[in-house]
DNA sequence: CTGGATCCCCCCCGATACTG
DNA sequence: CAGTATCGGGGGGGATCCAG
């Protein structure tokens, strides 16, 4: 709130205002572990907690489990416990999940057809100011 | 480091490694400001730095200085001085920040498209966690 | 007008220890 | 096996002042 104090002819493109729905989306998946968890659950289908564990690299019990959480709330993925001994706990993604892979899909084409061009240009923009510097 | 020590054939899919393009991709417009500075260049073609605090509520002076320093480093759009008094400057997409907005309209899409699931997923899920709580 | 420099707070996140 | 609770460091990012 404080953002926009109108919903009314203030604001032009709702782009800008936090409700928008692309900002929250990148919100969630712009989330390092998230998109990671959801390719994985893409790739794999149906996970344990100990799987999604090993498969994802560098995660921490804390996180993963935050994320787990935050995805199992919005709807993207299932939390179900086989109360066995141990008990057993598997994640799978929901219709709604599932689709949201098609639009990783377009983000991945994107990123493996044009990050070369960006590493080039950070690099000519690294030679340049670590060399010459400003003015 | 630590993640991966070898390039064989312990990493069988890329998307787990901080290398990959998809995931430093989503590390840029997941960037709070960064998409929005995309997004209103995509609009409006060429701004001022002026016009793009105006237009972007709620960004302070610094985070958007870095923004526009780290889009540009990554060839995303220039940066032009017009060396007047007082200086102008004029930030403008490059053709490959215009194809990445082609991308973010997937997102817009997606998000358009099913942000009211998650919205009514996540009502449920609170509902659920508020009253009933845990055991 | 544009933005660099500095201070500082907050929160994210990793590490560790403990429970069912 | 699958978490929760807690502590603490580090960095993101806002506010402010100053410079070109």
């Amino acid at each position: 709130m404080g953002v926009s104090t109108a919903d009314g002819p203030t604001a032009r493109f709702d782009a800008f205002v936090a409700s928008c729905p692309s900002r929250r989306l990148l919100e969630t998946i712009g989330d390092k572990w998230a998109s990671l968890v959801i390719v994985a659950l893409g790739l794999e289908g149906r996970m344990r907690y100990s799987e999604l564990s090993a498969r994802i690299a560098g995660v921490s019990q804390k996180m993963l489990t935050q994320t787990l959480r935050g995805l199992e709330r919005d709807g993207l993925l299932t939390r179900t416990v086989t109360p066995s001994v141990p008990v057993r706990v598997d994640y799978e993604l929901t219709p709604l999940g599932l689709s949201l892979i098609e639009t990783l899909r377009h983000l991945k084409e994107w990123a493996e057809a044009h990050m070369a061009e960006v590493d080039r240009a950070r690099e000519e923009y690294d030679r340049k100011n670590d060399s010459a510097g400003r003015s």
